[in-house]
DNA sequence: TTAATTGCAAACGGTTTGCATGGGC
DNA sequence: GCCCATGCAAACCGTTTGCAATTAA
């Protein structure tokens, strides 16, 4: 393969290879956090100051669409991106967050069994409601050790 | 007991009863669909014309704080409630969205073998993460059975 | 009486859009 | 050269806030 996957993903679905891409996909395979979109176009500005705030929305609003990152809600009005780490093994996680602090932990601890578990589910609710399931999120709320301490 | 329960809980919490409140808890009670703020305010004018948006929101924040309502975010950029029906049961369910046109789905479908792994997950993410948990989401989306037709 | 509650208008913050310019292939 | 991609400013939309007027108890 001569390209990177995500850059072979853009090909293949008709898009071109730009600088914004590049640098807004870097960003995402560098950290672990769970970014903003703010906070994405504030690190890119570093690497390339003329990136505009509404192409980055327009680059992550693309990269979700042809599968390479998923946006979450963690219903603090503003939305949060991560990068799918490997797509075809459909590894994931789910999430704790604190409430106070907005600290959100990813763990994948019990997750074969949770899995296991929503597999279940959601092959039995697709039958009884006529969905067809695509995704799923499992949020937990609470505090972090930190804030109950204060 | 003088009061419905939820009066009860405004007056102990220091409220006051008050018409818009009244009026935006009827709204939650005649209904199984988890409505916004614009929502429950577009049927509040039909009750009493003079009623605010802002109050509307102010009345869902209190109702929130003192556990009468349930506040959900489906990741469309704008907020839904749900009345707690029963605060001391702990009743609750799960949610099954359709990524097309909205529609959301409460199921109660093997919640109890869910719950069960849920607490156990809970109580070892609480061991190892130090987190307090208060609540959990779970989400399933996908598409309804009209939106896969079409 | 009097502090809590309300409606209005304006502000706010995240996100989207229109449009003319710029850049990949 | 042809489009797609981009930056900018302005619009957008759900939600919050400041404030003066009103209202429940």
């Amino acid at each position: 393969m001569r390209y990177p996957w995500w850059q072979h993903r853009l090909y293949k679905a008709g898009y071109r290879l730009t600088n914004p891409r590049q640098v807004v996909i870097n960003i995402l395979k560098n950290t672990d956090k769970h970014l903003s979109a703010e906070d994405i176009y504030v690190d890119s500005l570093k690497i390339n100051s003329s990136i505009g705030l509404t192409t980055v929305y327009r680059t992550l609003d693309l990269f979700q669409q042809i599968g390479i990152v998923q946006k979450f809600d963690f219903g603090e009005g503003k939305a949060r991106y991560e990068l799918i780490k490997n797509p075809i093994k459909k590894e994931h996680h789910h999430h704790i967050i604190c409430v106070k602090c907005k600290e959100i932990v990813d763990y994948t601890d019990f997750l074969n069994e949770e899995l296991e578990l929503i597999n279940k589910t959601e092959k039995a609710l697709s039958e009884k409601y006529q969905f067809k399931i695509l995704h799923h999120t499992v949020h937990f709320y609470g505090m972090c050790s930190k804030c109950q301490a204060t």
